[in-house]
DNA sequence: AAGTGGTCTAGACCACGAA
DNA sequence: TCGTGGTCTAGACCACTTA
C-alpha cells in the first residue's frame, strides 16, 4: 500500500482542471497564496505543485508575473518522454486500442537484463494495437515486473497511455528512457495487425523507461512509417 | 547586477568538489543533517542544492540509505548534436566517405523553409556515402547556404564529418538540431549504392541544424538499419 | 506601490533501508 | 531499531513585474 502525499493529489487535480479546459490556455493560475487557501496547506506544498505541473510543460511561471497555463502545441517542447499514443492524441487524432492483452510470462534474456531482474521473476506483458481515427498505426508490447503493478491484469480496461496509467494507479512516474530505434520489413503477423502489404518499412522503437534510474518498463513498438514519424531534439556538442 | 542565492554558491561547491575528485564516485554525501550544520543553512536550501545535483546526474538520491556521487559513465548521458560517422567513429568504426559530390542548386520549397532562405537562393547540395569497415551504411546530402560556407566545393578533399568541418574552417559551431525520423523501403539508387535488395527496409533522418536558434545546414540521411540504429536518451515528463 | 513568485528559516513527523 | 531522505508547517524577507 503506496501513500500518496499531498502535493501529489493537487497536482493530479490541477492537471485535470488544465485539461478539461476549466484552465484554459493562457489562464492565470490562483496565485500561490490563494492556493494554500483553496487546498488548505503551506506554501512549500503548493510549490511542490507547482514545480511538477512546470516540469510537465503545463503551466508557465514568471516572477512577479504570476503562473499560467501553457500553450501545449506551439511549446517549442524539447525531449521529455512521452508515449505513441499521448504524441498522437496531442495531434488531434482520436486514439484507441485494439485487443489490448495482458498475461504474465517469464522475461527473456535480453528483457531480464534491461529491467535488471532475474529471469524467474514474473512479470507482466502487455499487447496492444493503437488506432488513430480507425486506422492501425502501431503494435506495442511493454514489459513490467510485478512488483510495480499488482493486478494490473485486472484493470486491463482503464488502460490508455500506459505511463499515465501507471502515475495515476500506482504512484510510478516516469522520468527517463532510453530509446533504440531501427527499421524492419513487416512480417505476416504484423501486416495482418497493421493493415499493411507484407514487406513495408516498419519503425521500430525498444525503450527502457525508468523512475529514478531505476528500470521500470522495456516497450517494444512496431509503427507505420507511412502514419507517425519520431522527433527527436537535441541540445549541446 | 545579479545576485546569487545561497544554494547556488553550495551547488558551485559541491560540484567542483565531485569534479575534483574530493568526494570520488561511490562516496556518500555528508548527510542532510551534516550538510545544514557544515554551511550553516536550513534543510531547504540543501535541499534544493541536491536537488540540482541529482538531476544533473552527479548524485544518486536513496531515501532510508544516503546520497552518492554517481557513476557518470553508467549515468545515461544526455543527448548531443552528433553525426552518424561521430557515432560510427566512437564505436570503433573504420568510418570512410565514398563518392562525395557537391553542387549548387536552387532549395526546394520545403528546404528553403526549413532553411529560411528564398527558393532563389543559392545553396550547396553535399552529397556521399558512409562506409564502416568498407561496408555502406548511410547515404547523406546535406543542403547548406553559400553565405555560410564559401568556396566548399574546392575543400571537397576536407570532409570526414561535417559538422566538425563546419566548426574548424567555418568557425560554425551547431548547438541544436531537430530530427524527423521514419523509415522507408528502399529505391533502386538506394540499394545500389548501399549494397542492399530492392525493398530492405531503411531508416531515414531528416535533420534541420541551428548555431543559436538560425538554421544552418538541412541533411537527408538514409541509413541501413542492420548497420546503424540511433540511440535516444529523454528525461523528464 | 502593490502583488507576484523566489529564497530561506527552524522546527516537526513520516517512510524507507540497513544493521 | 536507528539513521537516512521525504513531506509538511507557519512564518519571514527579497526580487521581479506591472501599473
Amino acid at each position: 500500500m503506496t501513500k500518496k502525499p499531498m502535493y501529489y493529489d493537487i497536482y493530479l487535480k490541477i492537471k485535470n482542471m488544465i485539461s478539461n479546459g476549466e484552465y484554459a490556455v493562457g489562464d492565470f493560475l490562483p496565485t500561490e497564496n490563494d492556493l494554500e487557501k483553496i487546498y488548505r496547506v503551506s506554501r512549500t506544498t503548493i510549490r511542490k505543485v507547482i514545480s511538477l505541473l512546470s516540469s510537465d510543460g503545463y503551466i508557465e511561471v514568471k516572477q512577479g508575473s504570476g503562473t499560467r497555463v501553457a500553450n501545449f502545441n506551439s511549446t517549442q517542447r524539447f525531449n521529455r518522454v512521452t508515449s505513441i499514443s499521448e504524441t498522437l492524441r496531442k495531434n488531434n487524432n482520436i486514439v484507441t486500442t485494439k485487443s489490448i492483452f495482458i498475461d504474465t510470462i517469464k522475461p527473456e534474456k535480453k528483457i531480464a537484463e534491461k529491467l535488471k531482474i532475474d529471469v524467474n521473476d514474473d512479470i507482466y506483458r502487455v499487447q496492444r494495437v493503437i488506432l488513430a481515427n480507425d486506422i492501425p498505426v502501431a503494435i506495442i508490447k511493454n514489459y513490467i515486473h510485478h512488483k510495480f503493478t499488482p493486478k494490473i491484469d485486472k484493470k486491463v480496461n482503464d488502460i490508455k497511455s500506459l505511463y499515465i496509467f501507471l502515475e495515476s494507479e500506482y504512484n510510478l512516474r516516469i522520468d527517463s528512457a532510453k530509446d533504440l530505434i531501427s527499421a524492419k520489413n513487416s512480417d505476416f503477423i504484423e501486416s495482418e495487425l497493421l493493415n499493411v502489404d507484407i514487406g513495408t518499412s516498419l519503425m521500430s522503437i525498444e525503450r527502457t523507461s525508468f523512475q529514478k534510474n531505476i528500470p521500470i518498463t522495456y516497450d517494444e513498438s512496431i509503427i507505420r512509417a507511412d502514419k507517425y514519424k519520431i522527433e527527436v531534439h537535441t541540445k549541446g556538442r
